[in-house]
RNA sequence: GGCCCCAUCGUCUAGUGGACUAGGACGGCGGCCUUUCAAGCCGCAAACACGGAUUCGAAUUCCGUUGGGGCCA
């Protein structure tokens, strides 16, 4: 088994296709074949500078290796497009020879109005074929100097069916598909015949891509027809939709994975997330890894109607990953993370057994990576706060005052630092002072890390260590004496 | 508009003629736990698009309608 991932280098590494590039790697994986990365880059005018570099660091990321493609080459290199036209200009003119395609010479123009004529008088829109009743001799008189593209001669009557893995048998009516362009002006080849050359001379033996292609796919037929080759199997999969069921597209915000890296989510999550979209084991399986994908996936398993992509289950599927990670794991993604994509709170740090120690404080409370930075933002610098948050329901600044002064001693002559001796030491004192648990604890909450919301207070006061934890309420005492200074009352 | 594909809870899906009072997951809602926020646990609501036909029996087969999507223009 062969199978390739064939992106055009005109986007970054859009969902669906790497959803695509997905299938195809595990279903190489799963049989023992080869999965190889072809770029089609034919379509000169959309090329988009720096596409192939991110749709490839794209698939590295998710783990998804090729064996034969750029980078890595292989016996049918080169895998650009762009550098095989000698290839397609010979493929062209082995089916003009034998008279299965013919150069014409139809103006864009004659074709514009061909078109306008057939959409108005309600016929077929198409090709009308006029190039193809040449003779010899008016081509010859043609030939020189007029510009001219090849077109392939379609079959005029009867259909063309197709036996789909994942739909089944599907016809199409030969005269419905007009005889569409294989070189194009330029002298390139139109996907059509580019794709199809390739899957041969690569002997690609199974071709799964999304169901937008199904209607090329009879074009494809009788191109492998007239060659004389073998075709692959076939399997269109199912497109995804985004949540307005429209082909997801940029529009609709994130779309490509390198967009979703940026924004904290974990590869296996991703991969996991993606190979659900359109394809199941079974009524109750939905954690995956890698390794359990390749022996699973297989394509009668593959459904046909089209998926939503909705980023609520990959959210959650983020976090259960996240919650996943050994501790130190999480450092490293963590640092990682940051140096990739600095956080606004504070420069990236790379303190890994800090983050190691905090780590299981905040790995429940993370959807995605980019979640961290404000929650143990106070590891790394200051936090600012304004001193009335200080002051917990149902307290007044005097009493807060006083509680951040018992707390302050009471800590201050703990003998060792770890959280259990703290809890052990707060939570008399809260009683002591007449307050809730919740209220003490929420008053040094603040001090210790100048945010309302953070991870469990012991665990971060130790975490944090004596000496910046009493510096902390000390400014945090500084603070509200000042303010309460200022506002009587 | 033409051609093609698709059709189970809001979403991803299980289901291939009787075991379906249609199962799971996300999300939603309610509860428990609780030191803020989470996580976790328990529970609830929520779907076979519609109409015919076949059959003793249909989510499951066939036909049509409607709807959605894709491709081409």
């Amino acid at each position: 088994m062969r199978v390739r991932f064939a992106p055009s280098p005109t986007g970054g590494p859009h969902l669906g296709n790497i959803r695509t590039a997905l299938f195809n790697w595990l279903l190489a994986r799963g049989a023992g074949g080869a999965f190889m990365v072809r770029i089609e880059d034919t379509d000169q005018a959309r090329l988009v500078h720096g596409a192939v570099d991110e749709t490839l660091e794209a698939l590295r990321w998710l783990g998804i290796d090729w064996d034969e493609g750029p980078d890595v080459g292989g016996r049918h290199a080169p895998y650009y497009q762009s550098q095989r036209l000698d290839r397609y200009h010979a493929a062209a003119g082995n089916l003009m020879d034998a008279g299965k395609a013919y150069p014409c010479y139809c103006t864009p123009e004659r074709l514009q109005q061909m078109r306008a004529e057939q959409a108005r008088g309600k016929q077929h829109v198409g090709y009308d074929r006029r190039c193809r009743a040449l003779t010899a001799e008016e081509r010859r008189a043609r030939q020189d100097g007029a510009p001219s593209v090849v077109r392939f001669a379609m079959p005029k009557d009867g259909t063309t069916s197709l036996k789909d893995v994942v739909r089944g048998c599907v016809s199409f009516e030969n005269e419905l598909i007009d005889d569409f362009v294989l070189l194009k002006s330029d002298g390139f080849p139109t996907y059509h015949l580019a794709n199809v050359v390739d899957d041969h001379d690569m002997e690609i033996s199974h071709v799964l891509r999304a169901e937008e292609w199904l209607p090329s796919a009879p074009r494809h037929l009788r191109l492998y027809e007239a060659f004389g080759w073998t075709p692959p199997v076939f399997a269109h999969l199912p497109i995804i939709l985004a949540p307005d069921r429209s082909k997801l597209s940029k529009r609709h915000g994130a779309a490509t994975v390198t967009e979703y890296r940026e924004m904290g989510y974990l590869p296996q999550a991703m991969t996991n997330f993606l190979a659900l979209l359109g394809w199941s084991l079974d009524d109750r399986t939905e954690e995956f890894s890698a390794d359990e994908l390749i022996k699973a996936f297989s394509l009668e398993r593959v459904s046909r109607s089209p998926a939503v992509f909705d980023s609520d289950k990959l959210v959650w599927l983020n976090g259960h990953y996240i919650r996943r990670l050994t501790h130190r794991d999480l450092a490293e993604a963590l640092l990682d993370f940051w140096r990739r994509y600095p956080p606004a709170e504070f420069p990236p740090p790379r303190d890994l057994d800090l983050m190691t120690r905090i780590a299981p404080l905040v790995r429940e409370r993370l959807k995605t990576l980019r979640d961290a930075a404000p929650l143990v933002q106070f590891l790394f610098k200051k936090v600012d706060y304004d001193p009335s948050v200080l002051v917990q329901k149902r307290m007044d600044e005097a009493g807060a005052l006083d509680a951040l002064k018992q707390a302050r001693a009471v800590l201050g002559a703990l003998p060792s630092h770890d959280a259990a001796s703290i809890e052990g030491a707060l939570r008399p004192l809260a009683g002591k002072l007449g307050l809730k648990a919740g209220q003490l604890l929420g008053v040094l909450r603040v001090a210790a890390t100048g945010l309302k919301v953070a991870p469990p207070l012991f665990e971060t006061m130790e975490v944090l260590g004596r000496d910046r934890t009493l510096a902390a309420i000390d400014d945090a005492l500084d603070k509200l004496s000042a303010y309460s200074a200022i506002t009587p009352g």
